[in-house]
RNA sequence: GUGGUUGUAGCUCAGCUGGUUAGAGCGCCUGAUUGUGGUUCAGGAGGUCGUGGGUUCGAAACCCAUCUUCCACCCCA
């Protein structure tokens, strides 16, 4: 049998993890400090928690799991016998994998909520899952690092978490800009130019702005029913810099004026000057989820060529399906993927990264291997970590294995060494060699 | 979900219009060097040519199906 793994997904080689691991460790650092929780939900949910929430097309790519035992018997029959796959789901299938963190945090806010003193802030870093076509840089399985605080509807919050953004990317050596827009100000733009019933269409064709150009973005606002001029007209208002141009023409929008204005109370918690990172206002900034209500962000990566590596925003009414009205949400993510390739290519891991094994015991004879047992033992004692070589293999080979796993030192035993008690320590860079005792070796090795 | 693309040794890839024993580089193993790695030299192992059908005297090559890879849409991280 052929070793193969399914379609979509991958496995991570120990230097691949520990890439990983470093990126989390800084931002986990990150959220704690700023007293945010960790929590974790299932793999799995009720499908019907999951379905519904991601409109159609993400109702598609819900990975569904198969019910246990005879779940034929239990099938709609009508469904089977027509061969409608979609309305026989529901009869033989009662739950899916996780699509994202934010509609299970929202499903486990309102579970939860007499244990939850609000507001609550939590962070999550799991796996979820997509049955999207597969390509470079999106799989079946990935993984999501979000960070949320329900409870409040407090500006402060959207400042704080723009502050996560530039204290994680600072630690990582990132340079950044994080975009900031509100949908309130794009929904003003719709009610100046009267196409309130074509806000979505609206969004989703600005959203593309960037990818596919002015031109282009008018005629697919066209394909959508909104007329060339409108389109023009629309584009000429993303064009303001500031929020007191923007401000002058949304004379018949009052939910653009409400929009400015929390967009103005947002930078007033902001100290720009504190920031590390560039953060702007883009009135172009849309985001396709269509959740979101308020201040919306968006983190593009400086000097690479690279889609954004985060974002997020205000959503007002996500615990309202699930039985929890005014519970208003903010939250941001983070790209992983994307994080990890834009710090590869920029190389910005630590080079010592993975290379935890500090020193390998050689045997040259299988006499010796009772005290290379020996003398490991005292090194981990001593907090020094340490790999045995197993056997009494070629020296060469044994070697060669800690160049593989670039081990700095070897210490080598062989009969000699065993009546002198004198250990031959090699650097395996220079390759230098010294002799010690055990406790000789702890002390060179501590320093 | 739509249209395309890819699959040959552990890895990266050659392999002509179908023709006899399928190649290279790197890696791996062995030896030169029986107590010392990275260099060099010599030798060696390793392949159901993604899988299943078909066409043919003959298929890695052509046809069909299927899986996989990557790409453009859709959508998104």
């Amino acid at each position: 049998m052929k070793p193969s793994i399914p379609k979509g997904t991958r496995d991570f080689l120990p230097s691949e993890v520990y890439k990983r691991e470093y990126i989390f460790n800084i931002i986990k650092r990150v959220f704690q400090k700023y007293g945010y929780v960790p929590i974790e939900t299932p793999t799995m949910e009720n499908l019907e928690t999951l379905t519904g929430k991601y409109g159609e097309e993400g109702d598609r790519l819900l990975f569904k799991v198969l019910n246990n035992g005879d779940f034929l018997a239990k099938a709609d029959k009508d469904a089977l016998g027509a061969m409608d796959s979609k309305k026989l789901t529901s009869s033989i299938s009662k739950r899916g994998l996780r699509y994202d963190l934010t509609v299970p945090f929202a499903r486990y806010v309102v579970q939860h909520q007499n244990d939850l003193q609000l507001p609550f802030k939590r962070y999550q870093i799991q796996p979820v899952w997509r049955a999207d076509r597969p390509q470079r840089g999106r799989y079946h399985e990935f993984y999501q690092c979000d960070v949320d605080v329900v409870g409040s509807d407090s500006l402060m919050y959207e400042a704080e978490l723009v502050q996560i953004y530039d204290e994680v990317f600072r630690s990582l050596g990132l340079e950044v800009e994080v975009l900031v827009n509100n949908r309130k100000v794009l929904f003003g733009f719709a009610e100046a130019l009267g196409l309130e019933d074509k806000f979505m269409p609206m969004t989703i064709c600005l959203d593309k702005l960037d990818k596919i150009g002015p031109e282009k973005v008018i005629i697919e606002l066209e394909k959508s029913g909104i007329e060339k001029s409108k389109g023009e007209k629309l584009l000429d208002f993303i064009t303001v810099k500031t929020l007191d141009e923007l401000e002058a023409k949304f004379e018949n929008a009052p939910t653009g004026l409400a929009g400015i204005k929390e967009l103005r109370q947002f930078h007033s918690y902001l100290n720009q000057s504190q920031s590390h990172n560039t953060i702007s206002f883009d009135p172009s900034l849309a985001r396709g989820l269509n959740y979101y209500t308020g201040c919306i962000f968006e983190v593009k990566a400086k000097g690479v060529n690279m889609g954004s590596i985060g974002g997020g925003g205000r959503y007002d009414d996500l615990t309202s399906v699930f039985g929890l009205k005014d519970i208003s949400g903010v939250g941001v993510s983070f790209g992983f993927a994307r994080i990890f390739d834009v710090m590869e290519e920029l190389k910005l891991f630590p080079k010592d990264i993975g290379n935890k094994t500090q020193i390998l015991i050689a045997s040259f004879s299988e006499g010796a291997l009772i005290y290379s047992f020996e003398l490991g033992t005292e090194l981990r004692k001593a907090g020094i970590s340490c790999d045995i070589y197993p056997s009494a293999a070629k020296m060469k080979k044994q070697l060669n294995y800690a160049n593989k796993k670039a081990i700095p030192f070897v210490v080598i035993i062989g009969e000699d060494e065993i009546s002198s008690g004198q250990w031959q320590l090699k650097n395996m860079v220079s390759g230098e060699q010294m002799k010690f005792d055990t406790a000789g070796l702890i002390k060179y090795l501590s320093n």
